[in-house]
DNA sequence: CTGACTGTAATAATAATAGTAGTACAGTTA
DNA sequence: TAACTGTACTACTATTATTATTACAGTCAG
């Protein structure tokens, strides 16, 4: 399920946060869903299990996903993950994104392929 | 010029490769411009001059400058930042960067707003 | 040519971070 | 009770970022 590069400068961590927000923005994990335990995915992916924590406290301050302690982690309804800092900082990351993409002579058109292509396979329940 | 934080926990090479990236986007650095020495820089920012020279060559790399040993370092012109596999580097960004914003409730219109702002900021001189 | 710039390279030392290993404690559930 | 779950903490190692220093070579104005 999860492809790593240890070689990668990358770290682990980032790594899984990457991923699994993907997973949950495109609903490959649903809303509520119970996500690996700390001690299983890292025996599966053969890390340690204080580095998928890592992640896993990153990506519940992120909003993605929220924990019950002793029942485990759970993908978090869209609604967490909305919050006006949140929005503020992803439209900046866009905004620097795009200058950069036009400079290198990306053209307004392909952006508009790309924009159909993600409103297509985004996540578009819009369920609770 | 710069304002870096050094508490942050991006290298500051990073950060000086960012920003000097949207200088030269946004064209406040223009084609062929001679770009600051490795010693005056560092001086200037009270850090070592080895970490301007990794943010320069990692700029060099992308594309964004080139050098002349013994003359300086330049803003490249357009053309040079523009290759195949960073062209579709940033296209899959955006795609990702995309769905996120999609997800967290960013809207169609929303997205179109920031395309027409990067559309007149980029390559005009226009501050972030 | 000299002197004062420029970039580049390399080494060594330090500081910060990522990752591993192991242990322990508490909540959940069958 | 037993076997899960998350969380917290310490200690150790490996990697990386950053600094400090030195050295060498190209450029250019005097």
């Amino acid at each position: 399920m999860f492809e790593l590069d240890i070689r990668s400068r990358q770290p682990i961590y980032e790594q899984l946060v990457e991923k699994m927000k993907e997973l949950i923005i495109h609903e490959v994990w649903k809303p509520n869903e119970q996500l690996p335990s700390v001690r299983v995915l890292a025996k599966e992916l053969t890390i340690n299990p204080n580095t998928i924590q890592k992640a896993y406290r990153e990506l519940e301050y992120q909003g993605y996903i929220y924990s019950i302690p002793g029942k485990g982690n759970f993908v978090a309804p869209q609604s967490k993950a909305i919050n006006h800092e949140k929005v503020e900082a992803v439209k900046q990351q866009l905004l620097k994104l795009l200058c950069e993409a036009f400079y290198i002579g990306i053209t307004r058109d392909d952006i508009l392929s790309l924009l159909e292509e993600a409103e297509q396979s985004a996540g578009r329940g819009d369920e609770t």
